[in-house]
DNA sequence: TTGCCACCCATGAATTCCCATGGCAAACCT
DNA sequence: AGGTTTGCCATGGGAATTCATGGGTGGCAA
C-alpha cells in the first residue's frame, strides 16, 4: 500500500444560513485518496463523529481511518463495557456525509447546535483527522490546554523531545 | 535506500509584493530528494511549520522528514496530552506548500506578519530542516542564544566533543 | 405548512501559472 | 589572459484558474 496522505494546516471558513461551509481544499485532497469509492471527477465521503454531548468539536475521519477504528471495535469482546462505549462514541454518535461539487458540507442544525456554531467554523488538522470548531470555543479551550501544559514545561524545553519519547 | 541529502548553508532573498521568495537553489535539490512524489521536472513539495505564537521563525521539512514525525505522532496514544499538543506544534500549525518554475515558494501574509517579516528572508539550514527568519530577528535572537550556551562552556571547549555525547 | 436539505447558477477574491528580464559564474574560445 | 558564450538563478508583472461564498427553487418530511 501507498504512502498515506496527511490533514495539515488551519483555517476559518464562513458557515452560511443553511448550515453551509467550505472544506479546506487541502482536507479535500487527503478525503478524496482516503475514501476506496473515490475517483477523478467523483466527490469524497467522509465521517463526522460528533460524540457524546460533552465533547465541543466534530472530529472528521476519512473512510479509511474510520473503517481502521471500526476494525479495532470490531475485535474486541461483544458485549463487553468498552466496546459498548465505542460503539456509541464511534458509531451511534457519527454520521456520513460527502463533499458537494463546489467544495462544501452541510452541518445539519443539529451539529451547528451541539459545537455551538454560529457564523464560522474553524478547521484544524489532526494529523489522520480533522476538527471541526466555533473559533471562540478553540481559542478559549485548545489554547488555555496547551498554554497550561507548556507552563509546566521547563523554559528551554522543545516540545520535539516528546517526539522521541521524552516525557516529563 | 539511498543516502540522505542535507541542508547546507545560509542566505538571503528577496521577498516580493506578493510574498513570494526564492528557495535557496541548494535547498531545492534537498526538497526534491525528501519528496517521495517529486521526479525530474516536477515541482518539489514541503512542509512549513509555524507554531504556536512565541516562535518567532518557520522551520521547513522535507515530506519524507515530515512524515516521519507525522508517523511519531500516529503512533501515540490517541487523545494523550502530549499527543495533543504535538499534533497541535505540528499539523495544525504547518502548511504544505510547493516550490514553483522558478524556483520560489508563496508566503501568506499571515506567516509573512506572524516572523514580522518584510521585504527579506533570511534562510538558515539546520541539517535535515531549514528556517526563515525575518534577518534582523535572526541576528537579534539566534546569535545571542548560541553565544550564551557557548559561555557557559569552558573557554578550551570544544563543541566537537558533544557529537560523541559528551554533555553538560 | 414550515423548516430543512439537495441541487443549480453566479461572482469576487485569492492563488497559481506563464512569460519576461537582469545578474552572476563557470566553461569556452582565440 | 581577455573577452565571450552559455546556463542557472533571482526577481517582476499580468493572465488564467481555483477557491470561498451567496442566492434561488423545489422536494420532502415532521
Amino acid at each position: 500500500m501507498g504512502r498515506r496522505l496527511r490533514f495539515r494546516g488551519e483555517s476559518r471558513h464562513k458557515v452560511d444560513t443553511k448550515g453551509r461551509v467550505s472544506i479546506p481544499a487541502s482536507f479535500r485532497r487527503v478525503l478524496e485518496q482516503g475514501d476506496p469509492e473515490w475517483t477523478e471527477g467523483l466527490n469524497p465521503n467522509f465521517v463526522i463523529v460528533y460524540g457524546d454531548h460533552r465533547r465541543k468539536y466534530l472530529e472528521c475521519y476519512t473512510i479509511q481511518e474510520m473503517e481502521a477504528v471500526e476494525d479495532k471495535i470490531s475485535a474486541m469482546t461483544r458485549g463487553s463495557r468498552d466496546r459498548k462505549l465505542l460503539e456509541r462514541l464511534y458509531s451511534t454518535q457519527s454520521m456520513t456525509t460527502s463533499v458537494d461539487e463546489t467544495g462544501r458540507i452541510v452541518l445539519p442544525a443539529k451539529l451547528r447546535a451541539k459545537i455551538g456554531i454560529s457564523d464560522e467554523a474553524y478547521f484544524a488538522s489532526n494529523v489522520d483527522t480533522f476538527q471541526i470548531w466555533e473559533p471562540a470555543t478553540y481559542e478559549a479551550e485548545e489554547l488555555a490546554q496547551t498554554e497550561n501544559y507548556l507552563d509546566e514545561l521547563p523554559d528551554d524545553f522543545d516540545p520535539a523531545q516528546l517526539l522521541d519519547g521524552a516525557g516529563l
